[in-house]
DNA sequence: CGACACATGTAACACGTTACATGATTTG
DNA sequence: CAAATCATGTAACGTGTTACATGTGTCG
């Protein structure tokens, strides 16, 4: 969903080409997250299928100019003007430690170790990276912003691993395990839980 | 790819059939991220496809049991001992600040500040739940680490934005703001790079 | 000429998501 | 019987991702 509102975002700025909104996504991103060219053009025909977009003129050079309708600045609008949701979104790590620490014969301590060093390490390139922003040079004070986002981001994941790992070590060995239920219900309409 | 692993993880301790699976995943999430039923039965035949499970058993009651390869039990192994890599993931909240404070026109300091709110918000509902979670019942306890995931993520994000919006309110108004490329750049090998 | 960047597109596929169809079984 | 749960599946669709085909124009 995010390259659909990157692309429109940008297109309601003015009309663009392709390649060219390739490169505005690129320069304004900091090249974080490169974007393979025929994504766009993939992207451009869904948006025209949902009546975001439409294409326009091609110029003289054969640029193939597409520009925002209504219909796409509205849906601009509700972007900025609304907060991204994070409620419900699957969180690759937790759904892996969730399971690592409910089934039984995963030793959890080690792989909370062994990604809290991995998470750790990246934190530190980040950092690195980060104090080297150049604010005189605007392609580096462009780039200090998605590189912040993902030292936090790593940062937070550092500090929730030492907070699980302390907790589970509070607890006894495997206190969370779960073995897999093989205990084979009936079907039908289950009894009424009795209050 | 977080569904794939975790049905593969599971299996991996026993075979399972279809709705079981689910169940089994539920239990072990605290259901924080309920999976429709239906995916279970798409993932799996896909997982057969790539030849990590097979369609095993159907017993008296007439379950369908599937179990891990070998391959799937190596990828199962791989997926525990290696890290979650985070690089190169968009994050849609870090993509729309940049384009926010990089496009001309946008009001970034109030973007910030709404999504500041929104998350700051989430941040104090998952608190609440997260002080009253009851470690003597085998299932809060289990909701616990998907909460405290959650938890963390959003003290982040609030932490996050503070730092940019202080940033930002440091450099003078739009110090970012990058026009789009009007310049039509001459199809063709560019120039050499003057050094 | 050859390499390379600019530029547009297409086709296929991956995973995740949902809606729907179907039926068995049991409780109230 | 009706409602609810257990249980299996299918079909369609959404976004994102990649590989590939094709062509233009310029620089060295």
């Amino acid at each position: 969903m995010s390259i659909r509102q990157s692309l429109l975002a940008i297109l309601d700025q003015g009309p663009c080409y392709g390649y060219q909104l390739r490169t505005e996504f690129d320069r304004r991103t900091g090249s974080t997250w490169p974007l393979n060219v025929g994504q766009i053009y993939n992207t451009l025909e869904r948006l025209e299928r949902d009546g975001l977009v439409a294409k326009g003129d091609v110029d003289e050079q054969g640029h193939v100019y597409w520009r925002i309708t209504d219909a796409g600045s509205a849906e601009v609008r509700a972007w900025w003007s609304a907060p991204v949701e994070r409620a419900g979104t699957r969180d690759e790590l937790a759904v892996k430690l969730a399971l690592a620490a409910t089934l039984p014969g995963i030793d959890v301590a080690t792989m909370i170790s062994t990604q809290r060093a991995a998470s750790q390490r990246r934190f530190d390139e980040l950092s690195a990276k980060y104090v080297a922003v150049d604010v005189t040079d605007p392609t580096s004070r462009v780039e200090a912003l998605p590189l912040s986002a993902a030292l936090f981001t790593a940062e937070s994941e550092v500090r929730w691993l030492g907070h699980v790992a302390e907790r589970l070590a509070a607890q006894p060995r495997q206190a969370l395990a779960l073995e897999l239920d093989t205990e084979k219900p009936r079907r039908g309409r289950p009894r009424k839980k009795s209050a």
